[in-house]
DNA sequence: TTTTCATATGATTAATATTTCATATGATGG
DNA sequence: CCATCATATGAAATATTAATCATATGAAAA
């Protein structure tokens, strides 16, 4: 019996729309890390980063693996290459400026997009 | 001055992590559709779908057209094809009884879920 | 086999997003 | 221009999701 095309896409994008998963995603682009790197690197929780990547792992958005202590996250590539080309160009053909994908209402309020962000500033 | 990879980003995935929203989607692949039409066939208030077309229609993942008295919305099949082609096959590859991407902890509990929702009906 | 480093888990609290309701605005035919 | 069909808007109420904190579990070196 095939899943419900909205259940399982709703889950998908949903597990995409969040600042710190995002993030996490952009990090993992470079080189995979383990979960305290990660928490390092973006200056957030252990428990907080451990918990949004069990999304990201659910979804098999990342894959991971067991390195002694360590347990080291990599990115599927092969889904989100393509996944985050096509937002750029959606996004770069559409919203230009910013202003048609983003107003005022709908502005970032969460720690990420505070000045802490490497990502933040990475992308300015 | 480039926008935020991680603002844009998220505004691009949390626009598609609704319910209403991808049924909204759906609904307009196959055709174009004014607003009162598309409440009636997904059964939900006129208000509630406005204020979900106006998300779709500022990440532009929608157009809208006037006709007579009628606002015709339609997608943007560019950018969402190809999204949702990518979104079938890591699916299909990744999640394939829908256990992978799926757990009792994200089961969608909202209106659209419910037998009464036509997607959820047509792709089970 | 115990200590330490590393990660995961669960429940609570805090933050955000969505729906709803009442009403305003828009378009057009009469 | 007035009536009416059609859509949009804003604020309040709900619902959902995320972050936090305390603690449990896991892996491996000593």
């Amino acid at each position: 019996m095939k899943q419900s095309l909205s259940e399982t896409c709703y889950k998908f994008f949903s597990t995409l729309a969040n600042p710190t998963r995002l993030a996490i995603v952009e990090l993992l682009r470079d080189s995979p890390r383990n979960v305290t790197e990660i928490s390092q690197i973006l200056n957030q929780e252990q428990s907080m980063i451990s918990h949004n990547l069990q999304r990201l792992d659910e979804c098999r958005f990342i894959f991971s693996e067991q390195r002694k202590k360590k347990r080291f996250y990599s990115l599927n590539k092969e889904t989100m290459e393509p996944l985050l080309k096509l937002f750029t160009y959606h996004s770069e053909k559409y919203c230009p400026t910013g202003g048609k994908c983003l107003n005022k209402n709908n502005l970032q309020k969460r720690k990420l997009r505070e000045a802490s962000d490497p990502l933040y500033l990475a992308h300015q």
